[in-house]
DNA sequence: CGTATTTGACCAGCGC
DNA sequence: GCGCTGGTCAAATACG
């Protein structure tokens, strides 16, 4: 991307026409001229500003639209995926297995690992139902779970974009985290950090925190288990309020059970979350609100001209 | 002083 | 059985 951003606040397809020079103007109408000139200006940013809302609206409906598609894909998905493996049953066993079953490592649905799936029927609707699944995970979240809550394995895969000269290795969720270990793994030159869910004393989740070894400015959250608490919305310890880099809050270890429980409720706050998400992008972004310094002082100057 | 983090040691699964 | 590796423990340390 080519980061030019230009922001042109002043759509008025009329420009100000300023008035020729009138020499023999009384100062009475001269200043009549000024109030109206003032007035046509406000009205204009009145405009403006009805016509920045309406379009606001139409992002928000437009957002609505993505949302209530992804909603029926997802649905649909979860139909599909029940329909074909009805023996999925995960339960709580804590089993101690190093090597993970490469279908479920990490349940990556979208064949990112190997294209091998147990549903090898090559079902191409339902593999294009996938595709279609991840780029809308990947357009609407910056924070990508790779796993989908269809994917009944209680592991997530997180992707966080982060500052490479950051090694802190920590990943804002709203959950509280203690860390519990380090390790450098042989496929990654980057640590791995180790945390247990610390919100509850019981809660069996866990983390581990790796700068991806193909992208350094990519932090990857593996979760593992479903908390057995409330989430990070119902307590004040949420991380986004802390400053810094500001991150979503999102549940993102669904598994098993806690995911019919979740589902409702994030799909309630989704759309905000969403919406709140744009807008710390763009309030991110200093090349956006340097352009809209710009324009709004360029609007000023302009105003306090005429 | 209590709590969180760091870090080396230890444990267990896996491949050879 | 042995070595490698990932995961966990727990003492030491840092921090508020």
């Amino acid at each position: 991307m080519d980061g030019s951003s230009f922001l042109d606040l002043n759509t008025n397809p009329f420009p100000a026409k300023l008035p020729k020079k009138e020499v023999s103007v009384s100062a009475s109408t001269h200043l009549k001229r000024k109030w109206l000139e003032q007035d046509e200006s406000a009205s204009e940013l009145r405009e403006e500003l009805n016509r920045v809302n309406s379009e606001n609206k139409k992002l928000t409906e437009m957002l609505a639209r993505v949302y209530e598609s992804y909603n029926a894909l997802h649905n649909h998905l979860e139909k599909l995926q029940s329909r074909q493996s009805p023996e999925i049953d995960q339960t709580d066993k804590p089993i101690k297995k190093r090597k993970q079953d490469p279908d479920d490592f990490l349940g990556f649905p979208f064949g990112l690992s190997s294209g091998k799936t147990d549903n090898s029927s090559s079902n191409e609707d339902h593999q294009q139902q996938q595709q279609q699944h991840e780029q809308k995970n990947q357009l609407l979240s910056c924070k990508r779970p790779v796993t989908d809550s269809f994917n009944k394995a209680k592991v997530s895969t997180v992707y966080v974009p982060t500052e490479t000269s950051d090694t802190s290795l920590t990943v804002k969720d709203g959950f509280q985290w203690r860390k519990y270990g380090q390790k450098v793994t042989r496929d990654n030159p980057s640590p791995r950090a180790y945390f247990r869910c610390s919100f509850a004393p019981s809660c069996p989740v866990k983390k581990k925190v790796q700068r991806s070894a193909e992208d350094p400015s990519l932090l990857v959250a593996t979760y593992e288990g479903t908390h057995n608490h409330l989430g990070p919305n119902a307590s004040e310890g949420d991380a986004t309020s802390h400053g810094g880099s500001s991150t979503v809050t999102l549940d993102l270890v669904h598994g098993g059970h806690s995911l019919l429980a979740l589902e409702k409720n994030e799909r309630n706050t989704m759309q905000e979350v969403l919406i709140q998400q744009m807008a710390s992008s763009l309030t991110k972004d200093s090349k956006f609100t340097a352009a809209l310094a710009a324009a709004i002082s360029g609007r000023l100057m302009e105003q306090s001209r005429t």
